[in-house]
DNA sequence: CAGTGGTCTAGACCACCAG
DNA sequence: TGGTGGTCTAGACCACTGA
């Protein structure tokens, strides 16, 4: 089974991969060590590791030292999607972009912020909310709160002409963060921004993001009905 | 700012991500080239390489040929989660496990199922519905067609003592996917099993599975108002 | 067309861990 | 303790693309 043709990470990659899915080594079977598997496809051993990685990464095999790599039994599968700057999700829906800032204002945390942000939770953070247009409809209606103190110059920034989902993303450099996906009833709040019917169906995603240890923002955004977030597996 | 002692991919990752973080390179800058650090770092270029492009692969910089590496502007954060077997996400959660298959029917796709498989759906799929327990209360409801060309043996399989889910992530070694979520108004058949009233808010994860180019399984899984799907940044 | 990243190679040594 | 994957290196050539 000797490729003729010039070798890379890819085509290795690409038949180490067919023989996966065509069944050749079943789940759970050792698979040839590195060495073997560069001379057998005719490229340096270095190659196939790389592509072996990958694979790993990815969760198709398991690889353990001395041992050997092995097929994985059932593979734990990840998801992936992209975090958008509401501004181009509009956008690349084919929308034209506005935002209203609807609220402004230093508050006490309530207790669902409190528990987001755990023990190094600040007292007093500002409430921001937001509504999302597209084309002058509502597109998606966002309460957030901020640490002022892991965002300096918020107070300062003009929110009406970047919303704070933008500049929030262009300033924190690098953070890390949970998010929430579930369906709710609107709220009145919610409801009322989204120009929709009390307790109608509404797409919530929650994210809560920490630079270091230090939270920076949690925020509640809410979709009407209709919207989809696609992902890829 | 050489280091002193032995360097690693890891350990020169850690220093790029260093410089980006603490804004000693700035959004939008160019940074130096790979030889360039190499020699600053006291490693080889193939090592400073790696590094690279794993930080790009996670949206930090982005590299152009001849132009150079860019620290990026507005990174895209990519969100990760895992795709639990249901038995798995109810016992995580300190429930029983059991579920019921109310359906099990050769039937012809729908429209909504057509689209989904495009091209290469086939006329008559096997159609399930299944209601997923936790200490015996509904958990999720789930209504999935399945391509019988593509997963031999699912019709003799038992798909009571196994559901129809767990039975695939094991058999099907690997396959590319896309997941819808959203927010749904409850039809009347998700409503009678999750014992809800009518038109009740459930959270929907559309998923739709291929291998290689062949459809595999579309399923549509319905959670009642309160479940809520965690991801990471 | 020249400079930059993309990739490959052969060889080497190290770290881990099952036999 | 030996076999396996993990990683590093120096050098080479290729592919793309902006000046």
């Amino acid at each position: 089974m000797k490729t003729s043709a010039t070798n890379s990470i890819r085509s290795v990659e690409t038949e180490l991969i067919r023989r996966l899915t065509d069944g050749e080594w079943l789940p759970g079977s050792l698979i040839p060590k590195e060495e073997d598997l560069a001379i057998e496809l005719n490229c340096s051993r270095t190659t196939v590791n790389r592509a072996l990685q990958r694979l790993a990464g990815e969760g198709l095999v398991v690889r353990k030292r001395r041992s050997g790599t092995r097929v994985a039994v059932a593979p734990d599968k990840k998801a992936t999607f992209q975090i958008p700057i509401i501004r181009k999700e509009v956008e690349n829906r084919g929308g034209k972009y506005s935002h209203l800032v609807l609220l402004t204002k230093r508050q006490s945390a309530p207790l669902w912020v409190q528990a987001r942000f755990g023990e190094r939770s600040p007292r007093t953070l500002l409430h921001l909310q937001t509504l999302h247009l597209s084309d002058s409809h509502p597109h998606m209606f966002e309460d957030r709160w901020v640490c002022t103190q892991t965002t300096p110059g918020i107070l300062e920034a003009p929110l009406d002409d970047m919303s704070a989902n933008e500049w929030l993303v262009q300033k924190v450099p690098y953070s890390r963060g949970e998010i929430y996906f579930s369906a709710q009833r609107a709220d009145a709040t919610t409801a009322r921004a989204l120009e929709l019917s009390d307790a109608a169906p509404v797409f919530r995603i929650e994210r809560t993001t920490w630079i270091e240890q230090s939270p920076i923002t949690t925020v509640r955004m809410h979709y009407p009905e209709g919207y989809r977030l696609m992902a890829e597996l």
